[in-house]
Order: C-alpha cells, then sequence, then structure tokens
RNA sequence: GGCGGCGUAGCCAAGUGGCCUAAGGCGACGGUUUGCAAAACCGUUAUUCGGCGGUUCGAAUCCGCCCGCCGCCUCCA
C-alpha cells in the first residue's frame, strides 16, 4: 500500500516515490501580497498543506518551499501591465515594500489560523533578484532569449515541449489569443523574463539590460532550484495558475538545466461563492478575515478558521469547491461535534491508573487508522478520511456513555484523534483553551459556576422557574448548559 | 472559437464496471435519556446517481446524443 498522487504533467494517478528516498522536496506557488487572503487561498494551501502533514506522518523528510511574491506580477495582459504591489502601493499611499510586508504578515496571520504549518523556506521574490538575473543570463547564452530595448523575453519557439503540462500548443494559442501582441516580442506567446523600468517605477534593479524588475515567472523557478535543487519532487499550485505560469516555469528551468524541473505536478481545484466565480465585481470575494468575524453580507455568523478548513477537507482538493453560507454552517455544526468529543476523551484520560487499553477498542481503532490511510493514499482522498473521524467521534461518545472505560483506553483513543485529525488533517487541536487570557478565563469560570451551583440548588428545592431562568440567562450569553450523571458542566456555543 | 471539468438525497459530499438495494457530515423527523432541555446514543430520510438511447450476464461508474452548470485560454490560489 502506498501514496498515490494525480500527476498533471501525465494526467494520471502515479506511485509517489521521491528522487531521494526518505526525503521529498515540494514547491508550491505562494500569494501575491498586495491583499488579505481570501478563501481560494485558502483551498490551496490547505490542500498542499495536508499533503505536507500526510508525506511527514510517512516518514519522509519533508522540505516545503512556498514563496511570497512581492514583485513583478503583472495586472492585465501577462507583460504590459503594471505591476501589481506596485498599483496597491499607489493606491494606499504606501511603499511597495511595506505594502507587501504588511499583507505578508497579514497572509501568515490567516494561515496560522487555518492551522497551516509554516513552509520551511518563505523566500520572497525581491530578495532573489541575483539568482533571477543569472537565470536570463544563462537563457540568452543558451539561445533561449532575447533582448529587445532593455527588456529580455523567452522565446517560446526554442523550446519544443512548451505546452506538455496544459495540454495546448502554440498553434492553438496563437489563433485563439485575445489579447494583442506586444509589438516587442517576435511571437505572442512570447513571455517576459526581464522588463525594462521606466524611470518613475519604484521597483527596479541595475541588470545588464539597464534598469528593470523581473517577470512574473521567473522568481518561481529561481527559487524553486536554489532551495529544492535542478529537479523538484512535488510541484504544487492553483489550476488556473497551470496555464500560463507554470508553464512558463517549466520552459525556463528546463531550457536553462537540461533537466526535467518538477516529477510531480499538482493542481488544486477552485473556489467558487454561492455558485459562481469569485470577483469584486460580483460582492462575493470573502476574504479569510470576513469569514473567521462573519463580516460579509453573504454570511450570517463567524465561523471558526478550523471549520473553514474542515469544509475545505469535507471535498477534494482536485474537485471546486462552493462555498456558501449554509456549507460554512453545516462545517460549523461539524467541527463542534468533534472538538467536544475529542475534549471529553481527553477529560476522561487525564486519570491515569496501570490498567491497559481496552483490546477491543484498539483493535477497532487500527482498523480506522487503516481506513484513513487507505483514503489518504488514495490520492489525498481527505473526503473519506475526514468520516474516518466522525467514525471515531461515534465510538468514543458511545465510550463516554458507558461506565466501565478506562482512562488508558481514552488514552489510546485521543492518541489516534491526535494523530488522524490533528498532525494530518490538522482540525483537531494540541490543547483547548474556552479563552486566551488565564486570568480572565477564572473570572469567568468563577462567575458561571456560581450561578450553575445557584440552579442545581433550585433545581433540587424543585424551583425549576428558577433554574430554567438561570439556564436561559446563560444561553443568551452563548453559554450551554448540559445535565449529566455526574454533575452539570457547561461550554460556550 | 479552442481546451478541460462537473451534474449523486432538502443542503455539502465520497464512490468511477459486480463488495452500491450508494460512505460521511449538516438539516429534518421518531425513539432512548432528562423535571423540562442540551449533548449523546439508536432509528428514519436516494430501489437510485441531470435526461434519453446504447455496450455488457451486470453501469452512478464505459460509449453516443441532448439539457444544465463551471473553469482555463488575460491577472488571479
Amino acid at each position: 500500500m502506498s501514496l498515490k498522487l494525480y500527476n498533471s504533467l501525465t494526467r494520471t494517478k502515479e506511485e509517489f516515490k521521491p528522487a531521494k528516498k526518505g526525503r521529498v522536496g515540494i514547491y508550491v506557488c505562494g500569494p501575491t501580497v498586495y491583499g488579505h487572503a481570501h478563501l481560494g487561498h485558502a483551498k490551496s494551501y490547505v490542500s498542499f498543506d495536508v499533503l505536507t502533514r500526510y508525506l511527514r506522518y510517512l516518514g519522509y523528510d519533508v522540505t516545503y518551499v512556498q514563496n511570497i511574491t512581492d514583485v513583478g506580477h503583472l495586472t492585465d495582459d501577462a507583460d504590459e501591465g503594471e505591476d501589481k504591489i506596485a498599483t496597491a502601493a499607489k493606491k494606499e499611499k504606501k511603499h511597495p515594500m511595506a505594502l507587501a510586508e504588511f499583507y505578508t504578515r497579514s497572509y501568515f496571520e490567516d494561515m496560522d489560523a487555518l492551522n497551516c504549518i509554516r513552509p520551511d523556506i518563505s523566500p520572497r521574490a525581491s530578495g532573489h533578484i541575483i539568482e533571477q538575473i543569472e537565470l536570463v543570463k544563462i537563457l540568452l547564452e543558451k539561445g533561449f532569449a532575447y533582448e529587445v530595448n532593455g527588456s529580455v523575453y523567452f522565446d517560446v519557439s526554442k523550446f519544443k515541449d512548451y505546452g506538455k503540462l496544459s495540454g495546448r500548443n502554440i498553434e492553438e494559442m496563437r489563433a485563439g489569443a485575445r489579447v494583442k501582441p506586444s509589438p516587442d516580442k517576435r511571437n505572442p506567446v512570447d513571455f517576459a523574463l526581464w522588463k525594462k523600468a521606466e524611470p518613475n517605477h519604484i521597483m527596479q534593479w541595475p541588470s545588464p539590460w539597464g534598469p528593470g524588475y523581473p517577470g512574473w515567472h521567473l522568481e518561481c523557478s529561481v527559487m524553486a532550484m536554489k532551495y529544492l535543487g535542478k529537479t523538484i519532487d512535488i510541484h504544487g499550485g492553483g489550476l488556473e495558475n497551470q496555464f500560463p505560469h507554470h508553464e512558463c516555469e517549466i520552459a525556463q528551468s528546463e531550457a536553462a538545466n537540461g533537466v526535467p524541473f518538477a516529477r510531480y505536478w499538482l493542481h488544486n481545484n477552485m473556489v467558487t461563492v454561492d455558485g459562481q466565480k469569485m470577483g469584486k465585481s460580483l460582492n462575493n470575494f470573502i476574504t479569510l478575515k470576513q469569514a473567521f468575524s462573519g463580516s460579509h453580507e453573504r454570511l450570517t455568523k463567524s465561523y471558526s478558521p478550523l471549520a473553514v478548513r474542515q469544509l475545505i477537507l469535507n471535498s477534494h482538493y482536485r474537485s471546486p469547491l462552493d462555498f456558501s453560507d449554509a456549507a460554512l454552517f453545516a462545517a460549523q455544526s461539524g467541527y463542534e461535534k468533534i472538538t467536544e468529543t475529542v475534549k471529553a476523551v481527553r477529560k476522561r484520560a487525564e486519570t491515569t491508573g496501570k490498567d491497559k487499553a481496552d483490546e477491543k477498542i484498539t483493535e477497532q481503532l487500527e482498523q480506522l487508522r487503516e481506513k484513513f490511510e487507505v483514503a489518504m493514499n488514495d490520492d489525498l482522498n481527505t473526503s473519506v478520511a475526514l468520516s474516518v473521524v466522525f467514525e471515531m467521534v461515534r465510538l468514543a461518545n458511545g465510550l463516554l456513555g458507558g461506565a466501565n472505560t478506562t482512562a488508558e483506553t481514552f488514552s489510546a483513543v485521543d492518541d489516534l484523534f491526535s494523530k488522524l485529525g490533528g498532525d494530518v488533517l490538522g482540525i483537531i487541536k494540541g490543547e483547548y483553551g474556552n479563552l486566551t487570557n488565564a486570568s480572565d478565563i477564572q473570572r469567568y469560570e468563577l462567575a458561571i459556576s456560581g450561578l450553575v451551583e445557584l440552579r442545581n440548588k433550585a433545581r433540587r428545592e424543585k424551583n425549576f422557574a428558577i433554574s430554567d431562568e438561570i439556564r436561559k440567562i446563560l444561553g443568551s450569553a452563548g453559554i450551554v448548559l448540559e445535565d449529566k450523571p455526574d454533575g452539570t458542566t457547561w461550554r460556550f456555543r
């Protein structure tokens, strides 16, 4: 039984074997930091986060590189528009680097909330200008590129394999081209490696071809090569980047190095909101910060970051995902169900003894783990993997209802919860706290437990009018009471 | 116009030739439990997989046509 991944390059599921035994290098196209991250970013980066988490679970030593694009990504036509960062910086009246820094921090904040493990390396495009210039030089020397008016373009006609990833050929593209070709380019499908900067362009660097800045595709080739070698194991990214971005990365890298750029190409599908492509003009553009706070007119409430994560993992990474308030609501309920069970299991696992875990249960757990791995091995079927976690929830709740389960058995259950739902899927936390500030917790707990005690006194005296009133008051503050055989507990709704 | 994908219960979603008289979640309903609740547990909720034909002993799964939706081809994760 081994991991199979769908390779866009061959359009088939292939058994995954890294080039070096036991070690995996992954490069994923990161965000262009000119705005807050949105639901689309979440699907992409949660998907690749689960990939790296699962590879680590399988015992691989993974190096995960995900770039930050802070220069060179143009608006409009690939080679004619303005730099996205520069445009946003003008609007916000900030230095481009300040703007990039601001949104980089915002991005990490959101990804942390989604429980995405930080990449091992988060290289910035602007920090690799020298390397990018070097690559352009090599491509010029080898005759794959040409210089015109201080800009350098890649000559697509020189690279036979162009189109192999996206299944296109140059003739078709030329026929269907909607963009008017730049007069500098020999061929409309040629793309910019280095762009000449006008004097008022803030983001510019000296180069052998005069002051300028790198083309967008160049950074990924350079940084992947620098940190992972000339041939990387896995290259990931969004489906919309398959063409032209990834196609251009392949062309540049393979033309320069003469060896395959990436062995496995993985592409995640797109996100829609209420059935439509997410776009600023459609008023369905939802940032992660808006989803977490519920501050968007399409959302009826705020959603936990991990509920967003769970919704993403509820479907396959290669399927499109439609975000809607109803779907998020369902994910939130399911997420809370898992969370409450895990918390209860951990509480029962605290009282350690010398007993052994129930063998019948550990056998069941082992079967569940196997089912989970079979699902994940099949091109990361997180939907089925998640269903295994729910099966564990039902098993655990059954044990919680009974009286004879040992702490050791609960500990075994928690162990598997932590591995599968925690380490791999990232929807179960290592620790849960109702509030972040310790002294706040004490004060709230004191107040709430006082009211609970008062209510129980009323209940003992059969004064249910008073007891119901207290529960109602706490309920309106979002605190739910649960009367159980061993006492009353409370939790936040 | 070119290329690709999708259509499974009220909603989300897995399954892609026989183990499917189709996982799992949400919602709804009934039961157990409870002073009443909440939570949990048990049960019910698609004889059917957009429609129509075909291939096959056998199809949600393969083929054809039709209908509907979406994406890429221009920046987007």
